[in-house]
DNA sequence: CCTCATATGTGAAACGTTTAACAATATAAA
DNA sequence: TTTATATTGTTAAACGTTTCACATATGAGG
């Protein structure tokens, strides 16, 4: 007698005096008789058998699993994204195997790599890396990066974003603007913020300037650009659009050093509208990205995902969340 | 001619005119002949050949993937911690299937039977209730909860942890402890924090007192606690040692609201040592938990398990970090 | 040149499923 | 009844590996 063996298909057909293919049939709800999916159940049920999903991928070429490419998960954004997502697959029975790249270009490589290896049902990426060559054999979404033409993207509605924040700003009464950028090495969907900052303002000939940092390099011209233009009590600007909200509340900080009152004399508004667990508010005022609609959004793109879906690209509302920046 | 299907070991065997077991045996790094060792990898570098782990976890039972189970990652503690453990495993060459459990004890259940149902080669699991009957027919480690007598679980020094918060707030001229406690249902790892609070303030002779707020309940009750002890201006304790730096950062703010100055009136030490990605400092002045090492062991432990190994317990050591909440 | 040991390679079964092709049985029509 | 037709169930091959038991080649010692 065969000790402590895991039970397979084969004891259930033994058991329930039936064949292997019925039994499988009865796992995989296809039609049988009445009284032998009863049979069956019992026989699994008394067994406490459960499928083996490695030769159930081997076979059937269906693994069940999607692979997520994360950079971090020590940054919120990431985090809470991370979260949503594994819920959503989850939900569809999906797991989800989640792979850290710290954006290091080669890790992203190495990842794909694997991936491709690990032959799971499909990948939800957000990368830093624009230009990596992806050969999608397997179903791919992204996140925020454009990655191919063929390649389905979902974002927030990065243009309308911008927009929101320039008219919040100038609605709160700012006159002099500011638009802070630190972004990737290769422009990407997070750019039009931008644009759409740009945008509102030029529509109603509200001034502004605006300062941009390559993600490489550090922060410091952006700081030092801030010493030349907020000396003791004065400042040159009276709103401040952030590329993110670290960057907003680095901002703050760096301005509360300097004396000066956030949001009295100066209002910043970021972007992302990460949660702080620890307040139980906003980090800053911001433009607040969908987390749960845009990983609902994924997923279903994912599960929905046919060959050569040519660059469907899913844009998702924003809106203006306040968090202490602003005087609202 | 097939096309665009993925090469086997099979193809592998016939470019390199060798058969299948040699070229298994190359692949598994067992010893080969140089000639024979050379061509098979010529052709898997021409075919660009890569294993099926499906096929190789049927077969060999080993599947290179362990399961994580974590209440969330919107809390950056264990986002944080996930991130050090995945980290691990991927050095280790591991895949982390992960999956969250929202602390709810059917989704736990569910997670567990889950990972049986997967056949993951092993778990790491931190979850909320206990008392989960959990057949270890699987390697698991366990994060600050004890599982059971034989399931190994890695943990921070706790107890010194306690012990440091009440030497370190005494030090800073604290004379009127108090300590407030959010805890899990049942009694687990982290209820040692206060055993070596007490003990320290009893060997000093340090009048305390703790409150303690059970996991589900609200935390009203300790608001309540601290609205009856601080008056306007006045105050009956001149430091609080808390139990997660969340509850922290909340009792910092409703002293703050209330007209109390910390630290310059009272000091708080809170737990865990959460980093703020935005400040770049930690949110408190904390107990900070060593989740690197403590990863590291987790995944040494599950790499070397051995069946029935007797309640192996690992402590590591923490450290008393600063954050602003303390006058040091 | 033969024997024996060693090093190297091979054949084939097995892992636990799915599924196409087929067989048997039950049901309905004639 | 007999035949045609659904209905239900079965057999066996396949998925891509690993590995045990065996075969062959190589080379040293006599």
């Amino acid at each position: 007698m065969k000790s402590h063996t895991v039970p397979t298909i084969k004891d259930v057909a033994k058991e329930s005096g039936l064949s292997l293919a019925t039994v499988s049939k009865v796992i995989n709800g296809l039609p049988v008789g009445k009284n032998s999916r009863r049979k069956v159940k019992e026989a699994i049920e008394k067994l406490g058998y459960r499928v083996n999903p490695y030769a159930r991928a081997l076979k059937s070429n269906k693994t069940n699993t999607i692979a997520i490419l994360m950079p971090s998960l020590k940054h919120p954004f990431f985090a809470n994204l991370t979260d949503e997502l594994i819920e959503c697959l989850t939900r569809e029975g999906y797991r989800s195997i989640l792979m850290i790249t710290n954006s290091d270009r080669e890790t992203e490589k190495e990842c794909f790599s694997m991936v491709k290896n690990n032959k799971a049902d499909g990948v939800i990426a957000l990368t830093y890396h624009p230009d990596l060559e992806v050969d999608s054999s397997i179903p791919i979404v992204t996140i925020d990066r454009h990655l191919g033409d063929m390649i389905p993207c979902v974002s927030s509605d990065n243009f309308h974003g911008g927009e929101l924040a320039a008219e919040k700003l100038i609605e709160l009464g700012c006159r002099k603007l500011l638009f802070l950028r630190i972004s990737a090495e290769i422009p990407g969907e997070p750019d039009k913020r931008c644009a759409g900052f740009e945008s509102v303002c030029g529509k109603k000939g509200i001034p502004y300037q605006s300062v941009l940092v390559k993600d490489k390099d550090t922060e410091e011209p952006i700081f030092r650009f801030l010493e030349e233009h907020f000396g003791d009590g004065n400042y040159d600007f009276d709103g401040i659009f952030c590329n993110s909200d670290i960057l907003a509340v680095r901002v703050r900080r760096f301005l509360e050093n300097r004396g000066i009152g956030i949001p009295e004399q100066v209002q910043i508004i970021g972007y992302d509208g990460i949660f702080n667990p620890f307040t139980g508010g906003f980090v800053c005022s911001s433009i607040e990205q969908p987390l749960a609609q845009m990983s609902q959004a994924v997923v279903t793109l994912l599960m929905n995902y046919v060959e050569m879906t040519e660059g469907i690209n899913v844009l998702l509302p924003v809106r203006y969340v306040s968090g202490g920046t602003t005087r609202d």
